[in-house]
DNA sequence: ACCTGAACACCGTTCAAGT
DNA sequence: ACCTGAACACCGTTCAAGT
């Protein structure tokens, strides 16, 4: 009774965000249901559209809170790590890796939400905070020399792609081998051969 | 009538295909009935259980056609390729990029319907064909000595990497920058570095 | 072999009404 | 402000029955 209250009382929302997680997570975002999500909070099944207008809007709501915190888990990824470029880069392409693998389903709804056209505001301004992490971490590099120069979209955009390639593939099984630990060694080395200046 | 009756004559599950492919490329996947579909194309709600068992049959049914298309559209665009690696790399990441962009949905559903713990072994083994045809590119490189040496899982996964996060962040329109045409120049010319021998 | 029609249990969404 | 209960139109899936 007292835990059904505190629905009444403003926490609902935050409850069916993480139903919704721990749903898509273990049974995929189709399985989904709102009438099954409300009937596990113990509220009826018109309470949820009063947080959310609909299906739609809660799964942005969910890509958004995964871009938020792909965003913090970097950030305290690489607060812990180096000096070096290579080092830091090596702790943000785990970060991600760990990320992608953890939270393989809600990855995949970050970015194939956006396909939607209503994708709203605060979605593509998360999305966007994330991407431009990613891209000081390349300026972070420029900075220290250990990046070629060049405009910012050009010479990131290379990592950017090859660490979500990695990240998006291991989390879908989809590479010929697991590679245990090694295996992000060689990409980070692979990545800075890549963005690193000529000569 | 004729063409209603063709349905009963076998090619029913191919329309369904492609009718599906239509809906998911249109409205997303989540927007895909089989009961609507059923009806546009003159059938009873209950005829396509005969060609697939149920919803997520015909969805790894059509990823499979996802994966079998990118196939043989990379192996069309090499054909009309050169012999330099570079210039086969070029050709092969625009056949992807271009993929990529007009079947957005589809890719999506081709890399995460392997989520599901049921993927059948016909997909999972037209998905590995097509990992292993990017991979035989890279190999190529490494006979023509483009490429450093090394066991193909590890040379290979930094640019499969690459690509394919390359192709899904345009497709998902996640890159700060369209770069059109040049942008893509640059990326092989990234990856070249990354994967050339040393020295 | 392939499809139909009815049946079942379940949805998402809306809206007057309650507290 | 927040939730309920009933209502509506729609699903996916199954299965006897038709051809």
């Amino acid at each position: 009774m007292q835990t059904r209250r505190r629905y009444h009382h403003g926490d609902l929302r935050a409850a069916l965000l993480t139903g919704a997680e721990d749903t898509i997570r273990e049974k995929g975002p189709a399985a989904l249901s709102l009438r099954e999500l409300a009937r596990d909070l113990g509220v009826s099944h018109a309470a949820p559209s009063r947080h959310f207008k609909d299906k739609q809007a809660l799964l942005e709501a969910l890509a958004l809170v995964g871009f938020d915190r792909i965003t913090q888990t970097m950030t305290a990824a690489l607060v812990g790590a180096g000096e070096s470029f290579a080092g830091r880069l090596a702790a943000g392409a785990r970060a991600y890796v760990d990320f992608a693998v953890a939270n393989a389903e809600l990855l995949d709804l970050m970015y194939s939400i956006k396909h939607a056209p209503e994708a709203s505001e605060e979605l593509s301004a998360a999305s966007q905070r994330w991407t431009e992490q990613m891209m000081s971490l390349i300026a972070e590099g420029q900075r220290r020399g250990e990046v070629r120069e060049g405009p910012l979209e050009r010479v990131g955009t290379g990592v950017f792609s090859t660490l979500h390639g990695y990240a998006t593939l291991v989390a879908s099984d989809s590479l010929p081998e697991e590679m245990p630990g090694g295996g992000l060694d060689e990409l980070v080395a692979y990545i800075l051969r890549g963005c690193a200046p000529d000569k």
